[in-house]
RNA sequence: UGGCCUAUGGUGUAACUGGCAACACGUCUGAUUUUGGUUCAGAAGAGUCUAGGUUCGAGCCCUAGUAGGCCAACCA
């Protein structure tokens, strides 16, 4: 059995179940907000609880944190219902926070009648005020001591409407100058006269976040609470609220949940918030919720990711406690990896040119056998139509090219996959000089050895298809991490490609979801526009092209050389870490090094210098380093003292022999 | 002018206090190949944010810094 190393939150768990947690007891929960679709981030924290359950063989309930009327929508309960289903978990309970509205309410009451809440009828701005800032301490209102009556009163009239939104709140009595601003008097409830897409019409208030989350947490007997970071303030509220209302049955409900946080994930080049997904599918951007391109689940799905191939990924990048941006190319890898495997591979030309193949006979035609997936033996054979005239890609034929260009050249010979070895011999070019036809000659010979194979179809075979190629929605690595800058400029124009392509046959009864991959191109899979007269092709993931990588490209001046996220490091900094690795450079590295060294130093104050005097012995780089910024100081009339005295004294008898030169040039 | 969290190769995660640090992606070589895919073999890349300290020994413990993130919705 090969240990995997446990993630911080495993840790967690086996700890508590070593200080005498009964396995048994273990329970999670998954609590997504019915006001949106779930996307790649969320797949995230389903897989940990989710992942969680089936490790620990403990049950996870699915629990819609549905406390805002006005945002939700049963649309968004079944879509986030079939994601999770599609993504092959199982939930031990369907649940919702909606569910507590009454139990809420009645520990409300209790709350109350101990003077642990109370009703404010100020305005928002009011209370805002008064709770201060995160560096100033807030105030008590006019309204923190009511009486309990009082407040039973009000919160009762409340409960049965008749008062106006916005004109009551309730607010947990805590401490209006506590360092957190969670716990400066939360509220509790609001009233809200709005339908409730599974209450109806039942309550006009309705519970806050802080309040139901770990409440209904506490309901169910969760025994770990996991979500993300941005909730780490709210566990001291999440932890009060426990405590007051544990109190009132701690037989019935013995288990207090823990909660605890791991950063959320990020993607390169990818959006993960759920308004600005929104504001995509609003804008018409994108042609909805699950259009290819989103990182939604839908989308990703509709683009031809697999269940495996998305939980792979997100078992992979780990859980932690650091912000992160996973980089796309191992969400990529994880889809090849899947589809490699189980991928049947067909022919397709997207782009296609003509070759007519002189010495073949007008009408004949072969069908030829073609393997439909060599990874997997199981998969059989299919036969394919060879004829006269066919499509190859134009990118594979090159009228001259050097013997790196493995593919068709004029004079050439390559290998057409599953058929013959044809060379070319002459190409018919139009008007404009465009090639037309490439005029090849075959040879039944296949055993010889041609470096290169290209993919074709048989044109009169050919089936037309529209297939719709991909590319990231934004231009920018992390398109909303620019405060002066809107995520919607970086729009990439050209996220969507459509072409009209030629494909086998074969093809003929592939079904809406079905993937292939078209060889030497990537994986593809049948969209859900399609009909039985047109069939239409995503472009899922292209293959690994290293071939790509070595021509340079003409495309646009690559904006991932862009500056990078990162803030402009200071020159002691920079020189610090040039230093470090000074004495394993080679001699014309190193003076090259050097004399960055001796640049940047023009930019550090002495104050910023004398602190590297101290370095440790062993770290001999970064002494040379200092040495070679006070060349610089003295140079442009820095007094010595005694501590820089002492440094040179000790540099010149170190054992380095750069370190010793350096400090004796000075 | 406060509180909380975080800091390990380009990226993401590991490392029971004990060997100048492991795995995956990415990058680069080479081999194989009827996919410039896959597979296989290999390489480069990290003094673990900085400076002190404790220790025979520190990525891990202590102190002081630095940098980044989160917190002022009748949202979740």
């Amino acid at each position: 059995m090969s240990e995997k190393s446990l993630n911080f939150i495993e840790h967690i768990i086996e700890e508590d179940l070593a200080n005498g947690l009964e396995k048994d007891k273990l329970r999670f929960r998954f609590p997504p907000e019915p006001n949106g679709y779930l996307h790649i981030g969320h797949t995230k924290a389903i897989g940990i609880s989710f992942g969680l359950g089936l490790k620990y063989k403990a049950p996870v309930n699915l629990r819609f944190d549905d406390t805002n009327p006005a945002k939700e929508e049963q649309e968004y309960v079944d879509a986030i219902k079939r994601d999770i289903k599609w993504l092959g978990y199982q939930w031990a309970n369907e649940l919702y926070s909606s569910d507590y509205f009454q139990q809420l309410y009645d520990w409300a009451i209790l709350l109350i009648k101990e003077g642990k809440a109370y009703v404010d009828s100020q305005s928002s701005e009011a209370m805002a005020e008064q709770k201060g800032t995160p560096t100033q301490p807030g105030v008590d209102g006019p309204y923190r001591n009511r009486s309990v009556e009082e407040n039973l009163d009000l919160f009762n009239r409340m409960k049965h409407g008749e008062f106006e939104e916005g004109s009551h709140v309730l607010r947990a009595k805590i401490d209006m100058q506590h360092p957190n601003m969670l716990m400066r008097d939360p509220l509790m409830y609001r009233i809200l006269k709005k339908a409730h897409h599974r209450t109806g019409t039942d309550w006009c208030i309705y519970p806050m976040y802080d309040w139901t989350h770990g409440e209904s947490d506490y309901i169910e007997q969760i025994s770990h609470s996991l979500c993300s970071l941005e909730f780490k303030p709210h566990r001291e509220l999440y932890d009060w609220f426990k405590e007051q209302v544990y109190k009132y049955q701690p037989e019935a409900l013995p288990m207090l949940p823990k909660q605890r946080e791991f950063a959320r994930l990020n993607l390169s080049y990818t959006i993960m918030s759920k308004r600005k997904l929104l504001k995509l599918v609003e804008e018409g951007i994108v042609s909805g919720w699950d259009d290819p391109r989103m990182p939604t689940i839908s989308g990703l799905r509709r683009r031809g990711y697999t269940p495996n191939a998305i939980r792979k990924f997100v078992e992979t990048v780990g859980v932690a406690k650091r912000d992160n941006v996973i980089d796309v190319a191992l969400l990529e890898f994880c889809i090849r990896e899947d589809l490699n495997k189980t991928a049947p591979r067909v022919m397709a030309v997207l782009d296609p040119v003509k070759v007519v193949i002189t010495n073949y006979p007008e009408d004949k035609v072969e069908w030829l056998e073609a393997e439909n997936n060599p990874e997997d033996e199981q998969a059989g054979s299919r036969e394919v139509p060879f004829s006269r005239e066919l499509y190859i890609e134009k990118a594979d034929f090159k009228e001259a090219a050097g013997n790196k260009f493995f593919r068709l050249k004029l004079g050439g010979e390559v290998r057409l996959k599953n058929a013959y070895i044809i060379q070319a011999n002459h190409v018919v070019k139009d008007a404009n000089g465009e090639i037309t036809e490439i005029h090849c000659t075959y040879s039944e010979d296949t055993s010889k050895k041609v470096k290169g194979t290209l993919h074709w179809v048989s044109i009169k075979h050919a089936l037309k298809a529209e297939v719709r190629e991909y590319d990231r929605l934004f231009m920018d690595e992390a398109p909303d991490s620019h405060q002066d800058k809107d995520f919607m400029d970086f729009l990439n124009p050209n996220s969507l490609k459509v072409v009209e392509a030629f494909v086998e046959p074969s093809l003929q009864d592939a079904k809406i979801g079905d993937r292939f991959q078209f060889q030497r191109l990537g994986y593809f899979n049948v969209d859900t526009d399609a009909t039985s007269e047109k069939i239409i092709f995503n472009k899922t993931v292209g293959l690994r092209d290293t071939w790509a990588k070595q021509t340079p490209k003409l495309k646009q001046p690559t904006p991932q050389n862009a500056p990078k996220p990162q803030q402009q490091r200071k020159a002691i900094s920079v020189i610090q870490q040039l230093g470090k690795k000074y004495t394993n450079y080679p001699e014309d590295k190193q003076a090259k090094v050097k004399a960055e060294i001796l640049e940047l130093a023009k930019q550090v104050t002495y104050d910023e210098l004398e602190p590297l005097f101290g370095t440790a012995v062993k770290k001999v780089g970064t002494r040379i380093a200092a040495v070679l910024i006070l060349k610089v100081m003295l140079d442009t009339g820095l007094e010595r003292n005694e501590a820089i005295n002492e440094f040179i004294e000790k540099a010149k008898t170190d054992t380095n022999q750069l370190l010793v030169d350096e400090a004796s040039n000075l």
